[in-house]
DNA sequence: AATATTTTCCCTTTATAGCAGTAATATATA
DNA sequence: TATATATTACTGCTATAAAGGGAAAATATT
């Protein structure tokens, strides 16, 4: 249940557990090595994809959820 | 389990159910319009803290998620 | 220890997110 | 139907994210 705050440190684990520099990580997302720092670093204004690039590479996924998500299954589904 | 590609539907039906415009949840989160409007047309190059912002106001929350997750627990409570 | 590697933090440039206005279109309400 | 409200979609402007280079500081390796 960790929450978005917490994404720095997480990438961070992730991508020592995966033996890659930040250099590495920023190449094979297709980012520059000052993201991958920021983040790590624990910035929040960075952009949603250049998040997302990173997290893809490591494998991490931002889950959406909140009380109304059972209707919201509910009701989209039927449209 | 939504994932983040989507929360842009998600974003309009939480607002819808609260009875806010978008003007009036942008000014709620603080933040402009536009950024509202956008990130509901699925705009992908949002920043996080605006998204977080207005997912905030909502009661919406992003989640972490990975395989190594119960591992990075262990090993981040223990330091 | 020395050396190599990585990380951190500068810098400058470029691209663009976000803002407020405005106007047109769409939707809702009378 | 008319009319109010909301959304969409532009504008021009400002602030800043991101990139890449480079160098010092911190870590890791020999």
């Amino acid at each position: 249940m960790n929450k978005i705050e917490s994404i720095g440190s997480v990438v961070r684990y992730h991508r020592k557990k995966a033996g890659l520099t930040q250099k590495q990580l920023a190449t094979l997302a297709g980012v520059g090595k000052t993201a991958v720092f920021d983040i790590e670093k624990g910035k929040k204004t960075v952009r949603l994809n250049t998040l997302t690039a990173i997290l893809s590479i490591l494998n991490i996924h931002l889950i959406v959820q909140s009380p109304l998500m059972d209707q919201y299954y509910h009701d989209e589904g039927s449209e």
